[in-house]
DNA sequence: TATGAATGAGTCTTCATTCAT
DNA sequence: CATGAATGAAGACTCATTCAT
């Protein structure tokens, strides 16, 4: 599952060839299918190696006192990977792009429901830091209630991955992670 | 070139075949290649389409007097094609995450070079709109030259077409578009 | 006719495309197929250059006075060739050797047809010469009968183009041409 | 390798089919690419074949106490081939006939390799006769040096089966071979 | 369970040949 | 008669998947 997880996520679904999962977990092809009926089981199987490594990033932050503690020190892990970021982009932001397209339904979605449990963690942090924006035709709080904020963090990260990516620039995580950051502060 | 922009937004680089672009185009997959030696060349070519639609939409956009109104007239058209984003991302993103994988140099920046060509008028926009925020270590007017608060807003752009994206949500791009015109408006 | 000889010759048969001899002939390729209905027809051209060019070289040769001066001067034209058969084989050998292994019939032979030309021209000029070899079992003058000579003395030819062009060695010209002309020397 | 061998020796390089080969060996075409990664390896592996047989037929012959009877039934050997040679020339000869042409460096000189290996035993065996011919400008012996006797006795090989190809004709191996061992048995 | 070979459908690419102008 | 584009039938090669041992 980890040799799949990097290689899928350094080269792609649609580039990466059983062989190369297989060569890099060090076992013959024939093997892998002994645990993975197919190919297909294997992107879910990298999937859920992402969401277990989410589960695990999300669950060191829960030991930190304050939300907004948490939610500036996920953006500062965010930016300590931007040498991969810069040269392959976010792991589950590339692969919900390559997933997404497909027409036939086989997870499709999957790569999407990573990000949502993501949103979700996120969500419950701002929730728990009660702010006190106006309330608006948005629902309470006007635009600043706990999803949309939720929305716009994870937007921001996969916003910075992808540029960085595209311009195979660490920097751009940097300077956006920074700008996050601030904009955390800002919120009462 | 249209058919190939169009077919490889809607299924991906890898998933597209010729034939689908024949089809697409509707004349014989032989034909294609009486135009485009390789399929690199196809998507090449396709990148050129996108250059072009740019090169065309923010030459509409120039024609408006106020910087700032050309910057919020971009995010209005971006929010204008929010159930294509939806289904299939932004056509320049995806290609960027598709192709900025590849390790053999080839094509494998030419995604990231129509987001510079982007984040380039951007920039002029911010130069023009002489905005006065507080120097600092990051050069003139701190975080919030130029060159930063294009890639901002064009981060912005690509994080929420990835999220719209991900979570096959037309409804994202209408509320980070409008968040992100909140932001435009808040410069000074 | 004189850029299918050339290209085929130095690309052989099956590597060579329609579009290379008409970029060799500068025309377009419609127009190749205006005179030539298939790329057969245009192997076919290439061999009938051939057969002229040595109809024009035979005929230059037929004014020498002597049979036997003939036959060394047709050697040494082929010494001269020695460049062109070290890089590309005898034009017409190669053609043979490529054409000969046609399973369906079509111009099987054809090249076959042109080295019969040579054989029967070599055979007169040996007949002329009026050699006194010995009666045998092989006919009038044993194996020294005009056919034998003049089939010995074209395998010569073509064993040293094969040779000279398997070793990429123009020198192998040179030395076997020699050893020829003491052999014509030696008959009586 | 024997199928491809096989093939390849029948149809030429570029008449050849990775189908034709596969179903030679009866084997499915997939299967072909699991040993050799393209046509390329299948006709360096044809190569090897006829290498491995040559090797094997000389060592055979390496069992004769005298080099000119080696030489002698060396020359037999061919002879007995003349049925194959007349309908599909020298193995080896054609393949470099057509394999030379090639411009691009790949297995263009990988047919003169082998015969190059004949050549070497071939002068193996005529040193091995110690002959006396009067010294030179060529050498010692004059051109009756083992090197030029080995390129005279392939070279004549290489001529005969040629001839006999495009001729379709084997009686033309028998003529040449008795013409060449007469030769052998002329030397002191 | 492990292994390496087998299988064949699918993809890119080439090219002889045709055709409209 | 010239031109450049159109056409589609192969052919080389890849790779997910299966299978025998």
């Amino acid at each position: 599952m980890a040799a799949a997880a990097k290689v899928l996520h350094e080269q792609g679904v649609e580039r990466t060839t059983l062989a190369d999962i297989a060569r890099e977990a060090d076992v013959p092809v024939g093997n892998v299918y002994y645990y993975f009926k197919t190919k297909d089981e294997l992107v879910q199987a990298a999937l859920s190696e992402h969401t277990a490594y989410l589960d695990e990033l999300t669950g060191r932050l829960d030991r930190l006192p304050d939300p907004r503690d948490r939610l500036k020190a996920l953006v500062e892990a965010w930016v300590e990977q931007r040498d991969v970021a810069a040269r392959y982009g976010c792991p589950t932001g590339t692969l919900a792009a390559e997933l997404g397209k497909r027409a036939d339904g086989t997870l499709d979605t999957e790569a999407g429901a990573v990000i949502r449990r993501l949103l979700d963690w996120a969500a419950r942090q701002f929730r728990e830091m009660a702010l006190s924006g106006p309330d608006g035709p948005d629902g309470p709080n006007g635009p600043d209630n706990p999803d949309d904020l939720a929305l716009t963090l994870v937007a921001g990260y996969q916003g910075m991955s992808l540029m960085a990516h595209a311009l195979r620039d660490p920097d751009v995580m940097t300077r956006e992670g920074a700008r996050l950051r601030r904009w955390l502060d800002s919120l009462q």
